[in-house]
DNA sequence: ATGTCC
């Protein structure tokens, strides 16, 4: 008897050394090869029949116990089934969003952790979630349910004097001086400013986020690439709000993220989601999810949460920079993330509302809906609507994809756009040209029911990344 | 969205 024989009968790794042992153990008592072999085959069909004791129980509790952690791992495999049809959600602007966007949707809210969904007017393609989709899950956060840039989010400063007091000529030096824009920037050694988001002590709980502290302190105050921008423009106000008179101000208004370290949390955070679900539908492999109660889903909550405040500390810095230059201080400031996760009470429940490219919206909040680099934004105050979970849109939404707008556009059309409305562009690529996106007219009328506008953006110097192919 | 890897 050897374990030639034990391996040829699949008995391997721990339980091989068990089986030899047993089988030793009988053939010392007698037994016959060919009989030991066929009480090993026995074990191994039925091992809880020799759990009670004899030569074979410790094989049979290995066996055993192996085909537990077998059928554990496949009902965890299991528990990430879709439901054959979507959660029922309400969309807004229908007639304005794409049939891919709504598909999209549809997955997420199939998944087994959704409870509750809804579709903003803005909505179009995305990773995972499309744009503008907002998505409560239980007990669990999708990495792309919140989106490459975490904590993407817009700020709003009026200062106390007229729109016309800042020449385009003044605004475009300042920009140019104090802003920094593309792929990979980063502000000069001797330009840096320290913020307190940079000794948050979130920074030395994970490995994770003591390595990407030093490129979020070389980068922050940072503008980055896509639709982020700086911009200085007229502020309407028809009524007194936020605590100003009615009238027009000049204002700066501006798009950012958390740059390559929010960036790269979001990469880390969906290659784990995705190796815990290997048998999640192709569908959703995109949508796959940490448990908030996991080791995983507790880390990525609290990188998310550090990414939303450093890219509102981007913001921060952008503004205070300007400010200062300007030589006045903000009379009013407006913020809102538009790319997180939140914990919100939903019909009776704490859930994971996850909004990516939507606006925070309940009654009474302010935020921020952007149009195009020549179209209005919008100060706006949510009404708290429960169906659409206390959300509106991020901006106008594209209408065209990258690649459409940049092979059908033509520079001439984005720069008659922009001197008809007398805006002056400083970078800002042909696949951010206001013809790719929707019509912020429409996009705001869609969603009447979600947000009372309060004031009105002009944008007038508008400082944008190069892009691939300049305007 | 990001400088193609954490």
């Amino acid at each position: 008897m050897n374990g030639k024989h034990i391996r040829r009968l699949g008995f391997e790794k721990k339980a091989l050394p068990l089986a030899l042992a047993a089988a030793q153990t009988r053939e010392a008592a007698g037994v016959a090869v060919p009989e030991i072999l066929d009480e090993l085959q026995a074990v191994q069909a039925d091992p809880a029949a020799y759990l009670a004791g004899g030569v074979y129980a410790e094989l049979a509790a290995h066996l055993h116990d192996l085909g537990l952690g077998k059928r554990a791992a496949e009902q965890v495999q299991a528990s990430a089934r879709l439901h054959a049809a979507p959660l029922p959600y309400r969309v807004w602007g229908e007639d304005l969003i794409e049939p891919g966007a709504r598909e999209q949707m549809d997955v997420a809210m199939r998944l087994p952790i959704a409870r509750a969904g809804a579709l903003m007017p803005d909505a179009h393609v995305g990773y995972g979630l499309p744009i503008g989709g907002v998505l409560a899950a239980e007990n669990a956060v999708i990495p792309y349910g919140v989106g490459v840039d975490i904590g993407c989010s817009m700020m709003l400063s009026v200062f106390p004097q007229p729109a016309t007091s800042l020449s385009t000529d003044e605004a475009r030096a300042l920009l140019m001086k104090h802003t920094r824009f593309g792929a990979g920037v980063a502000f000069e050694k001797r330009e840096r400013l320290d913020h307190e988001v940079l000794h948050d002590p979130a920074w030395k709980d994970q490995a994770l986020l003591r390595h990407l502290h030093p490129k979020a302190a070389e980068q922050i105050g940072t503008s980055g690439s896509g639709n982020h921008f700086a911009e200085f423009g007229t502020l309407t106000l028809r009524a007194p709000e936020l605590g100003l008179e009615a009238g027009e101000y000049l204002a700066l208004l501006s798009h950012s993220g958390s740059r390559g370290f929010g960036a790269q949390v979001a990469g880390h955070f969906t290659a784990l989601a995705q190796k815990r679900w290997p048998g999640l539908d192709r569908a959703a492999q995109k949508l796959a999810w940490l448990p908030l109660d996991s080791e995983d889903g507790q880390a990525y909550w609290q990188a998310m949460n550090l990414a939303g405040r450093y890219a509102l500390a981007n913001h921060e810095q952008i503004h205070a920079r300007l400010g200062r230059a300007l030589g006045v201080r903000a009379a009013a400031q407006v913020s809102n993330s538009h790319n997180l996760a939140w914990k919100q009470r939903v019909n009776g429940a704490e859930l994971i509302v996850h909004r990516k490219g939507a606006t925070p919206a309940a009654a009474g909040q302010l935020g921020l809906i952007p149009g195009s680099m020549a179209d209005p934004g919008f100060v706006v105050r949510g009404t708290g609507n429960s169906a659409a979970l206390d959300s509106a849109s991020h901006g106008a939404g594209r209408q065209l994809g990258r690649k459409a707008a940049a092979n059908t556009l033509a520079r001439r059309d984005v720069q008659a756009y922009l001197e008809g409305r007398g805006v002056t562009l400083i970078g800002g690529g042909i696949d951010e040209a206001p013809q790719a996106y929707k019509r912020i007219e429409d996009v705001i009328a869609r969603q009447a029911d979600l947000v009372d506008v309060l004031a009105e953006f002009r944008p007038r110097v508008v400082r944008m990344d190069t892009g691939s192919e300049d305007i």
